[in-house]
DNA sequence: ACGATCTGCACAATCGATGGTGCAAGCGCA
DNA sequence: TGCGCTTGCACCATCGATTGTGCAGATCGT
């Protein structure tokens, strides 16, 4: 391979093939069956591109296709095992389909969010994935206007199809569980289990919400409404709202459903501070999993979204565009205190 | 904003604004200082265009310019708390500079590492971010003969600047660690520290051994060559390996290091099969850092990295180009068991 | 032997944005 | 009035690949 000032475009590989660009690109692309040029001069043309070490230049080619081979998909954030195995499923997905993953973190900011979209739009992906939305109208508004089709993951929208779990009855199973593994208390204010984290008007988190709800009135026990602190998904809060409830319980709880990784993040970081054998009368669960919490001090009940089937499912239905809008559910899984699941990649990871 | 079937261009914005293509440019891209277009003139187009919800077309202005505003990072897995942190870095830093991030994941395959680079140039990124790499003299080549500028993250390359973190330090800090932590064990078989995880050819995991096999020799305890099972990262390998070395010893050795935290969540798998109590005679240490981790069962002492000062530092050798290849150092840091990092996203998170 | 068909390729327009250059109108000034 | 300078913009080539179309020569059929 000679050592080029610049890249190698298919008018170098023409000169040197003598040949058009046309074929070159025709032979290079795929195109030169239907084009009849000889299998001759493909092999001439693939050997020179090799020697040259060509490639080509998507920008030019998404210019006149008017596509980019790019997929776009936003998440809430990186730094979160629900959420980044959604990323690598993403992106094994894509690559069996020959297309490049861009991921992008909105932080649950909905400007963010609209600004990411726009910047994929501009970079004309051929479609995107959305997770955890938080403004999912606004984003199905620039996605028409751009004309482009996109999917809901993990948080539904009106406007486009959208897979997501079976929160209710993830939710039910997870609050059955707790109720079950509860070991009393004396002090009835402690004995009754609190639902953390999430905001209330999340599609998921209500749907949550309910499950917990309902569980427990057919339990007998329905919950006041301080037994459901929705203080959002920063763990900084959750910190705060569980080191407050802990304050004015005197202590834990009977049980706590934790509605998702990053509060029990900052729960995680109260219990800190707590004396050890503070567990031992308090049943904890998460909605949602991750090997390393589920391994920790005390037990823990998590429940698994399956983030691999979200985004098959999402696949799917982005490639096969249904008529009307398709909600697609799928069923999460309870994952037992000190339960390690290895993964769809737990090969590689 | 009327809806249209295609997107608008510069051109359906200069007939409506009743000027000339490139003068709708200009006053887009803010070049209409320099092309003396009239602040009125630029102050319609801008009206126009938002209500046409015009976005400039990414892929044409990059074909012009030979750019993309693109910046590739490769990771190992996005899995995996360490490299999804520095995912959530990277992205922050670009957006900062207006630029585009595209995270894909080699799954530690050199093959794919080179594809994805490859992809890369394809795409004209601006330049690369490499973390992991497991073939870095390959990618240079290819980045060479693309005339893109690239550097190495956590692993350091041969042609390109690096930042890596200080392994041989945080190994000793570790090492040492272990060591002053151990309860001594009646079984001299047992009572020795062991080394697991990694490739014994990588830079990280090499340095890492010398760090674990100075300290230990320092103390008088020379490790022989079962002491150091550089089994590689997948999660499988290690537990089983982990199960290997239990069985041989009649139980947990008095101190372990595990040299990732996909190594550890393997271990973790083992470690699901032991009785309670197996971990009052072990002490356990991983190289990385994962919130969850650091409040399991049993107390682990762990090395953070700061993904977010190397990232930081990648910018910054790859903006101001240095004469020669700088490899930079960055000092990672002990993390005592029980203990929550709040990161550069605490807030987010 | 001659039109018809097929083979194998070249030519040129096109995608949308950018930037070098040219040019008319307006203005100042002698 | 006339010259030169500035202002404000339009025109056109260009980036690299794709794709509709045209066309010469070979092949075939009768």
């Amino acid at each position: 391979m000679t050592t080029h000032s610049r890249k190698a475009t298919i008018f170098d590989i023409a000169k040197l093939a003598g040949a058009s660009p046309s074929t070159v690109s025709a032979a290079l692309s795929g195109a030169w069956k239907s084009r009849r040029i000889s299998e001759t001069t493909v092999e001439l043309i693939r050997r020179i591109a090799d020697e040259q070490g060509y490639s080509t230049n998507m920008q030019a080619r998404g210019l006149r296709q008017a596509r980019s081979g790019l997929v776009g998909m936003i998440i809430p954030v990186h730094d979160n095992r629900y959420f980044s195995s959604m990323s690598q499923s993403f992106e094994t997905f894509a690559r069996d389909r020959g297309l490049v993953p861009v991921i992008a973190s909105s932080m649950r900011d909905p400007d963010e969010e609209r600004r990411i979209v726009q910047t994929l739009i501009s970079y004309a992906v051929d479609y995107i994935f959305v997770a955890g939305a938080t403004d999912p109208a606004a984003i199905t508004d620039l996605c028409n206007a751009a004309n482009l089709r996109h999917v809901f993951v993990d948080l539904p929208g009106p406007g486009a199809p959208s897979v997501i779990s079976d929160n209710y009855h993830g939710a039910k199973v997870l609050t059955q569980t707790l109720l079950d593994a509860q070991a009393h208390s004396a002090d009835p204010a402690r004995d009754r289990l609190f639902f953390i984290g999430g905001v209330a008007t999340d599609y998921a988190t209500s749907r949550r919400i309910e499950g917990f709800r309902d569980v427990l009135t057919a339990a007998g026990l329905p919950p006041g409404a301080d037994q459901i602190i929705a203080c959002g998904y920063p763990p900084r809060r959750a910190m705060q709202e569980v080191a407050a409830l802990c304050d004015r319980l005197g202590g834990l709880p009977a049980g706590l459903f934790v509605n998702s990784l990053t509060a029990f993040e900052g729960v995680l970081g109260h219990f800190v501070h707590l004396p050890p054998g503070s567990f031992d009368t308090s049943v904890i669960g998460c909605y949602d999993y991750d090997p390393f919490a589920a391994y920790l001090q005390f037990p823990v009940h998590m429940i698994r979204q399956d983030s691999h089937r979200l985004i098959a499912e999402a696949y799917r239905l982005i490639e096969t565009p249904h008529p009307g809008i398709t909600v697609k559910e799928v069923e999460p899984e309870l994952i037992p205190p000190r339960t390690i699941y290895a993964g769809p990649f737990g090969e590689h990871g």
